[in-house]
DNA sequence: TGATGTACTTCCCTTTTTGTACGTACTTCC
DNA sequence: GGAAGTACGTACAAAAAGGGAAGTACATCA
């Protein structure tokens, strides 16, 4: 299908653009792909779908964010141009969070990824218990 | 498009299966979506889109893993049954890794997603020096 | 009058993640 | 004979991510 694992991690000399690839780690691209698969990120593109979300419309319905963190996500997707920000001069606060049209097209992908995710679960949950996983950095 | 959103954060009594939804802190679907979305399991499961591959191979493909990332990533991979691990009993170790059919439908979404952001990366990036986007964390 | 809600920011501290280096057991290549 | 390659596991330490609490400025509600 797509033709992503083509230059095998090369960042050789180009005359004009280097070619996006999320493989090579200096590539822009790997870093956008990590905000927008961040932990948060995900689930801000997935809630924001087509609506008009405030800020604490958004905490709420992510369960377990912190303001901080939620802070945080919202200006980096905010920075990659994938979300709007709308603030309305008023005295108690109101700021109002959109999609931009490229970010609506991240939010389907990510969306449909996480909506196959959900459908399978019971698959996902079934083989659970092979192997204890290797417990990660035992403590 | 996909119903999400539905159940708000809600976690409430239920006679049988709760619904996955990945906006719920605790339910099992926000994990999984974490390791297929998490730093390294997204370019493994993009390199490994129909094909067959020893450690070593993923590993010079996916520029910037470390033997221990690699090797933690596959593993939470094949637990979660997206890969399949197979080891040939030989001298100098010989292991393949491939997709189950799970995880060749979650690396078509997470393809279409990287491949999404490789072809807009120029206009990802002339929107870049809008704001410092607030240094986060200043160190 | 006092509590509540809004949208964040900043500080401080804990938890998690990630990298580096080393070891293994044996074979093949130079 | 020594170097290199294979597929990891493990210990140690640095770096990054994340949580919690407090502060702001004012208006509305009881």
């Amino acid at each position: 299908m797509a033709h992503i694992g083509t230059n095998e991690n090369a960042q050789a000399a180009s005359p004009s653009l280097p070619k996006p690839d999320v493989l090579s780690p200096d590539c822009p691209s790997r870093a956008i792909l990590q905000h927008v698969t961040s932990r948060w990120g995900t689930l801000v593109l997935i809630v924001l779908d087509a609506k008009v979300l405030r800020f604490s419309d958004l905490k709420r319905r992510i369960g377990g964010v912190s303001d901080r963190m939620l802070a945080q996500t919202l200006q980096v997707l905010e920075a990659d141009g994938l979300i709007l920000r709308h603030a309305f001069d008023v005295v108690p606060p109101h700021v109002e969070y959109r999609l931009t049209p490229l970010g609506a097209e991240v939010s389907n992908r990510v969306l449909s990824l996480a909506s196959l995710i959900e459908a399978n679960l019971p698959q996902f949950l079934s083989q659970r218990p092979k192997r204890p996983a290797a417990a990660q950095t035992v403590r």
